[in-house]
DNA sequence: TTTTATTAATTGATCATTCAATAAAAAACA
DNA sequence: TGTTTTTTATTGAATGATCAATTAATAAAA
């Protein structure tokens, strides 16, 4: 049956294919060959492409934090002001690609499984600290008089949301996520403000 | 070597073995085997005490959270104010024997088996739920308008600050998140006080 | 003599990885 | 153009390791 040029389709099949393992079963349950199967080929078509099993993990977790990326430039309006940045941080995280059960099941399985796999560790610091550090940027353009706190409590509100979410029956309610945040931005926005005017009539 | 009376002794061995075993090496590294060779005993005994190793699993989850619950206890004084409540709840979660690095991976590696065990998932979500209310029976003493969205702030707060100290290569920093938590409780309150005067005024 | 405590070895299942075999397609060659 | 060789794509089976659970055996204590 060997058709030439596969290998991006196929590279493509197992990532999607490993996605929905892990969402529906979790990483424990997902073998190679559960992943093949669902793909609809051989399990040694995996050694092929991606070498072993943790190429493959590794290689869909590139594809989420990919997915998470693109997502955020693609809200982002050219020469934003901070809230604009800001909102469009908070609306990519609580995207419908991103808190689908399954997105959102894959995710928090990643999260856990960095704690001793130095490979998804590596990956999952290099989007936390772009998250901050965007925060971060958007509050001090605010005049916020600490953005750096500022960000950490932003942050740590989006991924507790986000975790809870994850945990709960109902699924992420990304609608009342999305206001919760928002509404705690405009609490941290106002804090800079009262600043701005008392070191403006000190 | 048969001593009469063990049972207690060694539930105690191979729940605080099981705790070791998943912060040291994570979940799917924790086997049987590891667990029952740090604790110093044959494999076979776990069957003997807790059925299998589902059983041992879910031993050291309650355990884990009979912990907290005896710590927040500990920690309110008699008839608490609201503020004292908030702030115990925020110092109990964030105290030494819940933040060291070992624990912090432990729960969170049962946070993420608990997708897809409903036995994790259960116990769980009673925790949630008991942070959650007390937060909620707190703000509604001090007359916040909305006091289930604030309570839904700060419980989202303490878990993200705790996701992301967990997976930190720095482990958490308690006096940061409780600064930070203590912080954002004030933001809260002045809010609800801002709320009272305005019915108060109209 | 029965109960409690414990081990070490066995069993059977599962899993990732490797490997030999197969064949279509492409390239090299005649 | 026709033929051979090489490359790419894929499978299914084997290999070997690991693991949870079971079991038979042992012995102290009641």
């Amino acid at each position: 049956m060997p058709k030439v040029g596969m290998e991006p389709i196929r590279r493509q099949q197992l990532i999607d294919a490993t996605r929905a393992c892990i969402g529906e079963s979790g990483f424990a349950a997902t073998t190679v060959q559960s992943i093949a199967k669902r793909a609809g080929v051989s399990a040694g078509i995996i050694a092929h492409y991606f070498g072993n099993k943790l190429g493959l993990l590794e290689a869909t977790m590139r594809e989420l934090l990919q997915q998470l990326k693109l997502d955020l430039i693609g809200r982002l309006p050219a020469n934003p002001t901070a809230e604009q940045r800001i909102d469009a941080i908070i609306e990519t995280n609580f995207s419908k690609t991103q808190t689908d059960p399954l997105s959102a099941k894959t995710w928090l399985a990643f999260w856990s499984s960095a704690m001793h796999e130095p490979t998804f560790a590596r990956l999952q610091r290099i989007n936390e600290k772009r998250l901050h550090s965007n925060l971060r940027y958007s509050f001090k353009q605010l005049n916020h008089p600490a953005p750096n706190q500022a960000a950490g409590t932003l942050a740590a509100l989006i991924d507790g949301l986000w975790l809870r979410g994850a945990l709960s029956p109902d699924g992420i309610q990304a609608d009342r996520c999305i206001a919760l945040c928002r509404h705690q931005t405009e609490l941290l926005i106002s804090v800079a403000k009262q600043h701005s005017n008392n070191t403006e009539t000190a």
